[in-house]
Formats: structure tokens, C-alpha cells, sequence
DNA sequence: ACATATTGATAGTATTACTATTATATTTGC
DNA sequence: GCAAATATAATAGTAATACTATCAATATGT
């Protein structure tokens, strides 16, 4: 089957980038390389000058496309959320029973990520790592309202939003609902992130994903 | 009552500083403005000579305490987590129900926080704020493992590992006390911070906390 | 009083995070 | 096919950061 993905672009807030990266081959190739180099020396030491290197283009070239390397990390994840919504939104729609719904968008928020080949520049394995170990910074700032206000983060909440509607649809009574579907998407993401670096106080181990055990806790919570 | 804590001392991994800063009067300046100029401007921007600054005391003379300002941050976060473990033995011991024993630990972890007057040059309530702003941030380096291995998160793990003990006493049979204890002391960070900065997402408002949420939680997992 | 430790002041380096300018390709429009 | 427009590359430069090193001033302990 084709996947659908390979018509459709990912639209993405204007005011993360200078240009547009999906419109040439630089653009797309800093978005492709960044994942990788991002990956590679994670965000701190990332720099514009090394990206640079790495595709053999100049510095001065990607801050044509990017004001600087917070915002390329907010295009990233906004990116990486987008796709999840639509995978979500794929997967959920006509199915009537409830529970087997939040069933499986707890299942592709929890689940461990694998390259989505509709998508040639972008390989999500490794931008799910990304996700994993340094999403949270693109909200720890000093700037969150601002950037909030400018719709930054727009993506993320939506695919909570989703979720949350999906708790309202088993159990209208439950007063939580936005704070569970928010420590679900989250919490997915640190217990990853513990199982790769803190293994003691997570019970995943090196394969495993969270989905076991956020679907025991929304069912045992909800039902 | 006077509070133990006005003749306990906290300690700290000595590999988090080159001197100790509770041992003098500029080590304890150090240690509360850290504290505020953080709270301030973000971690990003808080830099030693701005510190130096704000405390009339030399840029050169703050690096004789601490190598470098995330070594300071993973300092003030251990402080944090040692308090914290500290009112957790405080208020669980003796107690003999294991269900009301979990719901002091719960409710300690993810309450608002408070200054604790006995100890004159921390102020709690701020340091709250700065965990609840930055923790994530001394985890999501690559160096993680490296700081792990050398001890940098000792105080965070023994909070969790107290928590799984008491989940564990509550619920024998449950297979998930790793991640559910370690999922809601992040958790309770996490929604903190959703309340200050992405209400839409979290059920908590202005004055609330953590704590019926995750208390709710906790008992109709385990229970 | 004198040795020792602590702090302060200054200077210096490499790197980062940009901005600006100019030159050189490449594309496109007619 | 050629001029005009656009995109990219190369270079230089700036202010700030994250340190290190040195030396002077001051306080403290015996």
C-alpha cells in the first residue's frame, strides 16, 4: 500500500523558519542532516558552523533558513508531532468502540518508532530519539509564553487534545482527562528516555515500550 | 518545634564541586543567589559573571566552588532531592498502613511548595520553581551516563526507590513500581509546569497541585 | 609576626551565535 | 540565448560565553 504520507507534506508554523526547508534540496538536506548530527552530539554542542561542515555548505546558508538552533529544534518536533497526529487520526478513524480507540493511540504514542519510508529526508527512528532526549527543552525556556502565543506548540497540544477526547468518550465522569492524556504523551517520552539512561527506576527494559504499561493504568483508571 | 534540619546538614556528591560551598560565607551567597538569579533569567542565561555581579564578588572567585554552572544546577538539585528525601522518611515513618503511607509519599512529591525557615540561605519555594523549570535539563545531556555512574543522581533515584518500596508494600503483585513511582514524581514536575505554561493541556489551575490527581491515580491502579 | 588560605582584579583564549558584505553560481522569464 | 533575479558560498567581523592563568590584597590561625 502506498502510504498517503508521500503526497501530503507536513505544513509546519511559518514563523519557526526564515524559508521554507521543504522547498529546496539545502533545505531539505538541513533538515535531513540536522536529525542526524542532532542525534550524533545532541542539542548543546549542535552548532550551525558544524551542520555546516557536515553537508558541506556554509554557515551563513542555514541561517537563511533558520534564525537560530532552537527554532530548527522547534521545526523538528512540531515535524515529528505532526506526523503523529496524522498517523493518529489514520488509525483511530471508524472505530466506534471507544476503548479499542484509546487503545491504540496509547499504543502509537508509547510504542517504540521506526522509520516511516514515505518521507525520504526525514528518518523518524532517529528523530523519535531526538524527541526522547531533548523535547522537553523546546518548552524549559524563559520564552515558552511567547512562543506559546505564537502557536509554536500548536501540533503538540492538538495530538493531546485528541487523546483527551478520546478519555471524555470512555468515561465522561473523569475529572483528569487532560492531565492524564498529557502524562501519557509525556510521561511515553521520559520512561524512554529512562530506560535508556537511568534503567533502575523504570521497569522497561532495552526493547520494551511503555505501551503495556500506560494502557494498564488508562484502563485500570478509566474502565 | 524546632525543625532537625536547623542542625542536619544536606550533603552532597563531592564530585558536584571543587570546593564546598556550605563551608563559608561566599560558598552560601553563592548557593541562595544561584537560586534567585536562576529563578530570574533561566538557566540559559545565567551565566557566573552575572552572578558575580549580583553578589559583588568576582567571576574567578565562583568558579573556585563549582566547575561550571551545570555542575551548580545538578548541585541545587541534589540539595532539592535530599530535602525532599529527608520530610519523605520524616513523615512515612511509623506509620503502619501501607495505603496511607503511599498517600503521604504522594502527596509530599506533588503538593506546592513552601520555604523551610530552617535552612536560612535556600529558599524552597524558589528552588521548587527551579526544579519544576530546569530538573529535566540536568538529566538530557549526553554526558548522562557518565554522571550517573559517578553518582550526580543518587538523591533523585533514592526518592523513586523509596516510593517503589511503599507501592511495592501497597501492592505486591502489580508489575509496574518502577515506572509508576518513577512516572509520578516526573509527572508532578511536568503538570506543574503545565499549569504555569500550557493550561489548555492540564486540569490544574493557578493554585492548584499534583497530588489528587496522582492519589487518584495510585489507588485505583493499585488497589 | 608569619605562613597559609581565600578572595578579588585583570588579562587572555577558544568557541559560539550571530550579522554584513561581496562574490559566484544557478535558475527563470522573455 | 541573455539579462535579471535568486540562491548559495566565502570571508570578515562583533559581542558574549565559558573558561584558565596570574598576581595582588586581605583575612585567619598559630
Amino acid at each position: 500500500m502506498q502510504n498517503l504520507l508521500s503526497n501530503l507534506k507536513i505544513t509546519i508554523n511559518e514563523k519557526l523558519y526564515v524559508k521554507d526547508p521543504e522547498t529546496s534540496e539545502l533545505g531539505r538536506n538541513i533538515l535531513k542532516n540536522s536529525i542526524l548530527l542532532m542525534d550524533e552530539i545532541g542539542f548543546e554542542a549542535f552548532t550551525f558552523k558544524k551542520l555546516g561542515e557536515k553537508i558541506q555548505s556554509n554557515e551563513s546558508s542555514i541561517y537563511r533558513y533558520f534564525e537560530n538552533k532552537h527554532k530548527l529544534l522547534v521545526y523538528l518536533t512540531s515535524w515529528y508531532w505532526s506526523w503523529m497526529e496524522y498517523r493518529m487520526v489514520f488509525v483511530t478513524t471508524n472505530i466506534a468502540n471507544p476503548v479499542e480507540k484509546l487503545e491504540k493511540a496509547i499504543k502509537l504514542v508509547t510504542e517504540n518508532v521506526a522509520d516511516d519510508h514515505a518521507t525520504p529526508h526525514i528518518n523518524e527512528e532517529i528523530l523519535n530519539r531526538i524527541i526522547v532526549e531533548e523535547f522537553t527543552k523546546t518548552l524549559m525556556t524563559k520564552e515558552v509564553d511567547n512562543e506559546n502565543k505564537e502557536g509554536f506548540f500548536l501540533v503538540y497540544k492538538r495530538v493531546i487534545n485528541r487523546i483527551i477526547e478520546i478519555i471524555k468518550e470512555v468515561n465522561p465522569e473523569y475529572p483528569f482527562a487532560k492531565s492524564l492524556a498529557s502524562s501519557i504523551v509525556e510521561g511515553a517520552l521520559h520512561q524512554h528516555f529512562l530506560k535508556n539512561h537511568l534503567k533502575t527506576i523504570t521497569n522497561l527494559s532495552e526493547k520494551d515500550c511503555a505501551t503495556d504499561f500506560y494502557t494498564d493504568m488508562a484502563k485500570k483508571i478509566l474502565l
